[in-house]
RNA sequence: AGGCCCGUAGCUCAGUUGGUCCAGAGCGCUUCCUUGACACGGAAGAGGUCGAUGGUUCGAAUCCAUUCGGGCCUACCA
């Protein structure tokens, strides 16, 4: 037992050497179980972190949250695999080496695709690990020997593998059609990429001339570059404004083009003129009219978004410079209109803030509604819960309104598309395949892969599976998939949960975990097991102190490393965990972290005060009757309840744990965390603690070794319980408490608490409560009084019953230490109107000290207390006295009630005695 | 445009299905204490009509409606 643990607690050097303990011993490393094995199993998918990420908060909350779930787990038996892995990142990462050629002078494309590929493998090897070393030091208890990468081979084959299945199913197609374009990234985005913005922009009318006539008909845009691309006016077929024109043709200012008037249910009356351009190579919508009516698909841009060659003497500008000079030209041949300010919600890309640009392209599509429909289903029926439950609504909302998800990126680092297509031009065949086809099956000719890698969101959605084997049948799969949970970021739900499960309840269909298992888990009335997981915990957004998100451009980003640095990783996960209310963001606060580390220096003093006392009692001594090897175990076995303060705190720990696991069980982190935090202070060390020390200091064998015993098995229990939040200062005293004989490798291996009803002690509680309220009372009235700190006074108490008196004598001298007394006299009448006198409903009691007290604050102090007193009692008397409440309220209510009317009138008959005693007025 | 969340002490937040919480915690603040586990400590204290209004109920911080204030997300309306 080490004699001399320093005064304060550092958690730097112990966090670092039990980080590196727990990786070295490969603590967390989850063979496959043999069939056969019927222990339950918890399996979770860490979200993947991107290769090119940095910890943050964000990821610090939910991997906290996570390794406290599955500490939790693994100490209650459960066969534990939570599977950590990166993700390739397609667009991030391929940004980040062009980034670094930039520094060189190089440029991607003069570099070729096979040699930038090969760059990205390096920049991957050199610092692709940085944010999985930074996990480490978290602490978080996840199995490094399965560690994944989402373009390991594996990973790869098995992404090939799914897109040739959903392409044979008819589930995947390529198309023309307009996509989101981003023209910095030069690639396709899906809808989800985009952020819609709100900005003050203009919208402008353009009068096209009617041909053959005098007349014009005006349309409004606020892309007034894209009508060189225009092949057609549409009006509504109802619109009588517009009847005559049914037929008539229109030339194109500045194109000098004719274009036809089309009736469409596009044009809508209400809106503006009510007569609308149609630009099918630009809009989505006016695509969709272009194909109702057969119009060309006039692409005015290129993939930097430049205008081309069929934009005429606009060709080569960019697309802003191009609109400026379409309107000065508009308005100089006077067909523009008017000009009004408008807003309007433009699209910008999700990672560089470009504006998007809808663009008409050949790409990738995954038909979506099938997969969508039993996704839908999958948490409709309960088979997937989501918590909290409003998140329930929102994935179901999003999947009914969900549109064919591009899947093609035009970026070079990430799963290339296993498609080729016949270099014959004549031929063009399209070849979907799991490996490189010879030659085109159809002519005969050669054949070129597809250039386009897949979205990354593609292979991350199918993780759940893909990392356990697939598409081989494996053991892995039997016992470990479905996964049990989900815990993450609602900004994912979308991206990657939903996909997730869209693919997991498709590829896992007719899939059946291992029954036993499946049994022993608790999920035995879950009929599904192709869903990829048994429930989503959606965990909540950590904002800075002002509420505001986090973000680098504000520049208000807290670092998560420089917090444990400065707090300990314990404090930081504690704070995360005692914020983590469910279903409300996180404001960090920096002074909250403070609280909590100095709730480990209060830990840690404590064991400093425990060892202090083993080594002077009993060297060696070890906690008693503690099971190993994570057997889940009631109570604490081997505490003797001695007297009144063993018996209430054994009560008060069983109780405390069983809220703690009730808590854990539904995810309310910050309830968990609360309860132990004044469990271990506010109880353990406030009172506890105090109220042994003179049984510690008895010289006399047996009082102090039980005394000495208890305390010990009692803080080893404490451990325990506070493990998965707190995992390294727990870890460090109990491995120092079991001095190299523990029953488990690590405090993680060992069982967690279990509440034991037949150690519940209400009787013990309410005594000590009493005497609690005793000690504070004489402590507020020395306190009011003045007297000196050191200097121990007489009381006398007055106790309403003889059994109160017992309770009071028989703890005597635990009042006299706590509260500073050097006599207690006990008297049978009422000390209520005393002054320097205190009262509840079950004592009085009074300190004999010759200072007079301030009687102005004394009156004032009662006036309130007798204000609260008339409040409680006008209250009790109303309900009470109203038949009503005592027909429909509970038994249990109305009698607690009539017991504090009761308490309450005494109360106030004792305050007013004493008001009139010292004479307020 | 639709949807969601929040508004409780100076600050940051708890308060699970309405009653035993007419309200708790941490930080901050005031007074006192360096008593041998801990000043990252101990003791005592001040501080809130739970955004506003109306309703449901025997009973509401907790449910409903309206309203004000703050935040967020989804959306192809020129």
């Amino acid at each position: 037992m080490p004699q001399e643990l320093p005064k304060a607690y550092e958690p730097g050097e112990i966090e670092k050497r039990w980080a590196e303990f727990w990786t070295h011993e490969k603590l967390f490393s989850v063979p496959t179980p043999p069939p056969g094995d019927r222990r339950p199993v918890f399996t979770l998918l860490l979200p993947p972190p991107n290769v090119t990420g940095r910890l943050h908060m964000g990821h610090m909350l939910n991997q906290t949250q996570m390794d406290i779930i599955v500490r939790w787990h693994r100490m209650r038996a459960f066969i534990t695999l939570w599977l950590p892995g990166t993700d390739h990142a397609g667009i991030a990462t391929q940004m980040m080496v062009e980034k670094q050629l930039e520094k060189e002078g190089k440029k991607r494309r003069e570099l070729g695709r096979e040699k930038f590929i090969e760059r990205v493998w390096e920049w991957k090897r050199e610092y692709g690990g940085a944010i999985l070393d930074q996990m480490k030091r978290l602490g978080a208890s996840v199995d490094w020997d399965r560690e994944y990468f989402t373009m390991d081979e594996n990973l790869s084959r098995a992404v090939r593998e799914v897109f040739v299945r959903l392409y044979e199913e008819g589930l995947i197609y390529r198309g023309s059609y307009i996509v989101n374009w981003c023209p910095w990234h030069e690639t396709a985005i899906s809808d989800l990429e985009v952020k819609h913005e709100e900005v003050q922009g203009k919208l402008w009318g353009i009068r096209y001339p009617v041909v053959g006539s005098n007349g014009f008909i005006t349309v409004a845009t606020t892309r007034p570059e894209t009508m060189l691309g225009d092949a057609a006016i549409a009006v509504n077929a109802k619109d009588e404004r517009y009847t005559y024109l049914h037929g008539k043709k229109v030339l194109l200012p500045l194109m000098n083009r004719e274009i036809p008037i089309i009736t469409d249910e596009l044009a809508q009356p209400e809106f503006g003129t009510g007569a609308v351009k149609v630009t099918p190579a630009h809009d989505p919508d006016d695509f969709e009219a272009g194909k109702r009516h057969n119009l060309p698909q006039i692409n005015v841009m290129d993939e930097h978004a430049h205008m081309n060659v069929n934009a005429g003497p606009y060709a080569g500008l960019d697309r802003f410079e191009a609109r400026k000079r379409v309107l000065h030209d508009l308005r100089e041949q006077g067909f523009l209109v008017s000009e009004k300010d408008y807003t309007l919600a433009i699209g910008k890309c999700d990672r560089c803030g470009t504006i998007i640009e809808p663009r008409l392209s050949e790409q990738w599509f995954v038909k979506i509604q099938p997969l969508a429909d039993r996704a839908k289903e999958a948490v409709e029926s309960g088979e997937i819960t989501i918590v909290p439950d409003n998140y329930r609504q929102i994935y179901l909302n999003w999947m009914n309104n969900i549109h064919d998800w591009c899947v093609s990126r035009q970026l070079w680092w990430g799963h290339r598309i296993p498609a080729w297509t016949c270099a014959d031009r004549n031929c063009e065949e399209v070849i979907v395949a799991r490996e490189t086809p010879g030659k085109c099956p159809k002519c005969g000719g050669k054949v070129e892969q597809v250039s386009d890698v897949l979205d990354t969101w593609f292979s991350s959605g199918l993780l759940p599976f893909t990392t356990l084997g697939w598409p081989e049948k494996t053991r892995d799969q039997e016992v470990f998939y479905p996964t049990t949970t989900l815990i993450t970021a609602y900004e994912i739900l979308f991206f990657w949960v939903a996909r997730m499960i869209m693919f997991g309840c498709h590829f896992m269909r007719g899939h059946h975990q291992d029954p036993a298992i499946k049994r022993a888990s608790g999920w035995a009335e879950k009929k599904n097991d192709s869903v990829p997981f048994r429930q989503v915990y959606i965990h909540a957004l950590v904002r800075d102190a002002e509420r505001q998100k986090m973000s680098k451009t504000k520049g208000n980003v807290v670092d998560p490393l420089d917090v444990i640095n400065r707090f300990g990783t314990d404090a930081t996960r504690f704070t995360l965990a005692a914020m983590a209310a469910p279903g409300t963001d996180i404001a960090f606060s920096e002074s909250r972290t403070g609280g909590y580390r100095a709730f480990a220096n209060k830990i840690w003093n404590a064991a400093r005060f425990m060892f202090m006392n083993v080594d002077r009692i009993e060297p060696g001594l070890r906690p008693s009757g503690a099971a190993g090897g994570g057997c889940p175990q009631a109570g604490i076995a081997g505490f003797k309840a001695a007297t009144l303060e063993d018996r209430w705190i054994l009560s008060r720990f069983n109780r405390v744990t069983a809220d703690v696991n009730d808590a854990l069980e539904t995810f309310r982190f910050h309830e968990a965390a609360n309860r132990i935090y004044d469990f271990f202070w506010g109880e353990f060390c406030d009172w506890y603690l105090e109220l042994i020390k003179p049984r510690l200091n008895t010289e006399f064998g047996d009082r102090a070794r039980i005394a000495c015993s208890n305390l010990v098995s009692l803080f080893d229990a404490s451990l325990r319980l506070l493990h998965p939040i707190m995992p390294f200062i727990t870890e460090e005293i109990w491995q120092a408490l079991w001095e190299g004989e523990a029953p488990a490798k690590s405090i993680a291996l060992a069982s967690y608490p279990q509440a034991d009803e037949k150690q519940f002690d209400l009787a013990a509680e309410t005594e000590i409560a009493i005497l609690r309220d005793l000690i504070v009372s004489v402590r507020n009235l020395r306190a009011e009084l003045k007297v000196e700190p050191k200097r121990k006074i007489p009381i006398e108490v007055f106790a309403h019953e003889a059994q109160i008196e017992k309770l009071i004598e028989e703890n005597r001298s635990a009042v006299e230490r706590l509260a500073h007394v050097d006599k207690i006299t006990f008297v049978q009448n009422s000390l209520a109107k005393l002054p320097g006198s205190r009262s509840t409903a079950r004592f009085d009691v009074h300190i004999i000290h010759e200072r007079k007290i301030d009687v102005t604050a004394e009156c004032e102090r009662l006036r309130k207390e007798l204000d609260r007193l008339e409040r409680g009692i006008a209250n009790a008397d109303r309900q009470l006295g109203d038949e009503q409440f005592l027909a429909k309220a509970p038994a249990q209510i109305v009698e607690n009630l009539r017991k504090q009317q009761h308490e309450f009138g005494v109360l106030k008959d004792k305050t007013l005695s004493k008001m009139r005693e010292i004479g307020c007025g």
